[in-house]
DNA sequence: TGTACATCAGTGAACGCGCGTTCACTGATGTAC
DNA sequence: TGTACATCAGTGAACGCGCGTTCACTGATGTAC
């Protein structure tokens, strides 16, 4: 064949890694494929070639992404970094400011709740993996209690990146990032 | 003149209103102008006679909502509600579930994130004004104290509300809010 | 070894459609003389 | 009192443009005989 041995994979998944990128920076919406394909140096046609449709590059892409997202979360762990190590991470400048290579929940969360069902089916499934995997890392006084400041905890973290997104003023969004990590150290802190 | 007086403003209102609940409910994008103005019972090019542009209709939008939320909020203030009261009214399954009529900033954060500094200036603006409300609301040690506080709040809030939109699983839904109102009461109250 | 055909990732023009925006026009009212 | 004109909120067709999607085609390779 004209194309080496897995070159349409390979294909396929930088096609999902640009995607996630320019989603992530300017909402899935904003999007157009012609320029996406044109950004992964294809042209236009090729999308249907890997994709039945955009809502199904959006669930491959937050399936995608979404999981390489929490096996970075479980080697950050593995490697002997704390929650709240973590946590100081995910509320820094740097992933406040390059929403392209930070939480696709803290870009998208609001806009895939419109998208149909099956596409929020895939954020949920992620979600649960997500909180069982900060549950397991919170300080325990009981399962079911470490669940819930885990559910408790991943909203903060998302609504705090979003405000300090949003505010322009970067004092007042440092402060934001600030306010985020003392209450998210408090979620996980065993009292 | 042909209508009476003060029409005019009254008819802007009435656009704002219903750009309100359509923007909250879509997301800004999603929301074509024709159908828009088809919704307020005119004609598109009527448009132009009340807003410069989209985004000034966006920027308006903003203003307006926001300062009558935070009004609604002072009035339940006012009227005796705590802010527990509040915080679990906010929390409520019937705020999840009629976007339309719920927090502008639960629907929209991350999507004015993406739109001009002049836009998102106005939501600073009312941030600021909300974060004061609350935390003039929230048991005090010292002022300084308080304002942080009630800035990991209202990112409690909104992430906590966003999450619970996103999930289809009713139950998982109900369960976020549940720890979404139990990780704000613990902020706002003193320790 | 040489030729005819099958495969298939990618090309690029075209489809109908809705977008934000513009603008000449309508028509009911108020004003001037 | 009657007529001519100004006002102005709203109408609706039209603009160029980019959208998601379709499809006939290309051309390099592998396979069959």
């Amino acid at each position: 064949m004209r194309y080496e041995k897995g070159h349409k994979e390979k294909t396929k998944q930088h096609i999902l890694n640009v995607a996630s990128r320019e989603f992530r920076k300017g909402g899935i919406e904003s999007v157009g494929l012609s320029g996406l394909m044109e950004s992964a140096g294809l042209t236009n046609g090729a999308f249907y070639a890997h994709f039945k449709s955009k809502e199904d590059l959006v669930c491959e892409v937050l399936d995608d992404t979404f999981k390489t997202q929490i096996e970075a979360f479980k080697e950050a762990f593995d490697k002997g970094f704390s929650i709240e190590d973590v946590i100081k991470d995910y509320l820094s400048p740097k992933r406040r400011d390059n929403c392209g290579e930070a939480c696709i929940a803290s870009a998208l969360t609001a806009e895939i709740a419109r998208h149909p069902k099956a596409t929020r089916k895939v954020f949920d499934r992620h979600f649960e993996s997500m909180v069982q995997l900060l549950s397991s890392k919170i300080a325990p006084s009981s399962a079911y209690d470490s669940k819930e400041r885990a559910i408790s905890l991943y909203a903060q973290l998302v609504g705090t990146l979003q405000l300090s997104r949003v505010i322009p003023d970067v004092e007042t969004s440092n402060l934001i990032l600030k306010c985020g990590i003392e209450s998210a150290l408090k979620i996980v802190s065993t009292k």
